[in-house]
DNA sequence: ACAGCCCAGGCAAGCGCTTTCCTGAGGAGC
DNA sequence: GCTCCTCAGGAAAGCGCTTGCCTGGGCTGT
């Protein structure tokens, strides 16, 4: 067994138990992981050697020296520092993405989509969580850069702030420029290739139904107004109504925060501030679902006497009572398809895809009532 | 402007709409990344000036050199190589996380108290979806190892399968000896660090409300048999029935996917094979939801008819219809522990954090029918 | 039997950055 | 006015890995 001293020293105790025992004193000053030169001393040939036979190189290795590398490997539980590697060999791997929360469900499964394409092609996945914080987004497109990665999906929504939007696009000008790869999902003004929900069509939708049902007197409860994908969906959902004759005057619109509890407040503010509404729309089902529970703590039967209905159908819209009508949005496609243009090489001329949007019909949408 | 024509070729051009017009070809080789050593040449200072600016260094550096290093820096751009920083200063900054996979809502939230501690340390985390598969588990231990990620922290369940957790203690092992930090959330067998969702009491509340409540006859949906959460759970329910004196036969118990069709599926068996049951008990929530989905199917009436009863307390569970019963762990105080173990120095001894768990009444769980 | 080839294996450069150590210039002290 | 100290800035040595290029030993061919 030819190890050097120093080599010994860097040598795990085969025993696990020992380490159950053990453990590394409070601050370890790092006991040095081995390296591609401790597996070559150790197993007597040169780190080229070792490297290639580590790498499947295509250049060929006896079989003795092989066999000798891969035991060095083994015994020295040797695992390459993908630093060092990504320096010597700029193959970039791994792609970032930016998404506002992973744990909201909407982003959960886009992410979905995302991490399984990259994961078909082997690439790693740095998720980043923005909060909807402008600057944290920029600050995550610039962390990205540093780490080199292949390409960048944006997965939020675009925001309606024009200095924002033009430091974003700068950034991602200059990630580009290094060759770097990105793609968006949804309205950035980002002028590369980006994949879009239907938000607009599918606002239309929901509207046209409404209208055929014969509601006329409609409370909207919408998110933030600085992000694009309300003011897509409330402009499809105006333009529906508007063709069906209905009005929608401003104080039926009601701005909140994109989750649950937002949507039980605008519920209730829109019940207080207007009455004898028909129905209320939800920009996405987590509002919708707040306001479902909001009309059932007030006791007011749904759909008999206001109806609701949501956008993006996640996987709670069929399993809440009555059942959520939504316009459903394919998520995990979109991410899918976000990754797939990320990942493709690039082409001359930016790719957009647009990803239709379907009405879901359940239960929670009725004729209009009285 | 002192630039010398090398360093010209590196440039960005400043105006973007440059960038929107002609955009990188099919398979740019990379225009390289602007470097430390363009930034140190474009200032006219050497590379180590240069850095220091960029750092912050202690090291005083005068004022007009440090705006030239500044200057240079914004021009072009210039974001450091991470990689060859980590290198360098082998100062490890990212956390790796393995997970199921952070679209589970369980996980979701898991992570969100994961991410929480880890931005507030100015970590950056790195999320791997092992999708239940522990093969792939151990892969991404490897490399993150590989990635010199200062800590691992472990949020799935773990597995009744020795192989695997052998190989995967000595993974662990082979990285804590070399000053990685681990920390786990649930049973894991591994010798350091964890936190522990009190799965076990948590089936002992809920194994006595329902004997409470004088349930006889209990079907129980159970996720996968090769998780130790299942185990646990059940474990507990098992012990506060026979407590209650009630029995609970091996044909009561259903595994399937610990999702909510799983869910559906088992409870649908349960019924067709057990008749007269007057309690479903699921061991998350998402087959809970799956369980109310299909009585609601059958026209069944919950509590009237059975009671229903999940685990975890996700969202989800106070939006149904009628809400759910069930044990609720704090699932993003969980992720919140586990990082902070994770990131804190190690200590001498072990430290293992029991979270505990609730019983959180609702409306799907009512006294035994008739 | 000798020149010429082939090819496995090693040498060393270099990826982009940090940091130690050294240098040289300016200022203080006698 | 000269020596010594101080301190800003630079040279250079790595960090761990890959890879182009070179070397030298064993073959082949005549």
């Amino acid at each position: 067994m030819p190890t050097s001293g120093q080599g010994l020293s860097r040598h795990r105790c085969g025993n696990l138990s020992a380490t159950t025992a053990r453990r590394p004193g409070p601050t370890t000053p790092g006991v040095a992981l081995a390296t591609l030169a401790d597996v070559a001393r150790r197993a007597g040939v040169s780190p080229a050697t070792a490297s290639r036979v580590i790498n499947g190189s295509s250049k060929p290795v006896a079989d003795e020296l092989r066999e000798r590398v891969l035991r060095a490997v083994a015994d020295l539980r040797y695992v390459p520092n993908a630093h060092a590697q990504l320096l010597a060999r700029p193959q970039r791997s791994v792609v970032g993405v930016v998404v506002h929360d992973v744990s909201d469900p909407y982003f959960a499964e886009v992410t979905r989509g995302l991490q399984r394409v990259a994961t078909d092609r082997g690439r790693l996945v740095i998720i980043c969580n923005s909060y909807r914080n402008p600057e944290r987004e920029l600050e995550y497109v610039e962390m990205l850069r540093g780490q080199q990665v292949a390409a960048i999906v944006l997965a939020g929504s675009g925001y309606h702030d024009a200095d924002f939007t033009a430091l974003l696009a700068e950034k991602l000008a200059a990630y580009e420029a290094t060759g770097g790869r990105v793609a968006v999902i949804g309205r950035h003004e980002h002028p590369g290739d980006a994949v879009m929900p239907a938000n607009e069509p599918g606002g239309r939708l929901l509207g046209a139904e409404l209208c055929r049902l014969g509601h006329r007197r409609i409370g909207v409860i919408a998110g933030p107004r600085v992000l694009t994908t309300i003011t897509d969906r409330l402009g499809g959902l105006r333009a529906a109504l508007a063709d069906g004759g209905v009005p929608l005057p401003d104080e039926r619109i009601r701005y909140a925060d994109f989750d649950r509890d937002g949507g039980a407040r605008a519920a209730a503010e829109l019940l207080d501030a207007v009455p004898g509404l028909t129905a209320l729309v939800a920009l996405n089902d987590s509002m919708a679902v707040g306001a479902l529970t909001l009309l059932r703590s007030r006791g007011i039967r749904i759909p008999e006497e206001i109806s609701v209905a949501g956008f993006d159908d996640m996987p709670v819209a069929a399993d809440v009572t009555p059942a959520l009508t939504t316009v459903r949005l394919p998520l995990v496609e979109l991410g899918a398809r976000a990754m797939t243009l990320a990942l493709d090489p690039a082409t001359d001329r930016r790719r957009v895809e647009v990803l239709p949007a379907a009405l879901v019909r359940r239960a929670s949408l009725g004729p209009a009532a009285g």
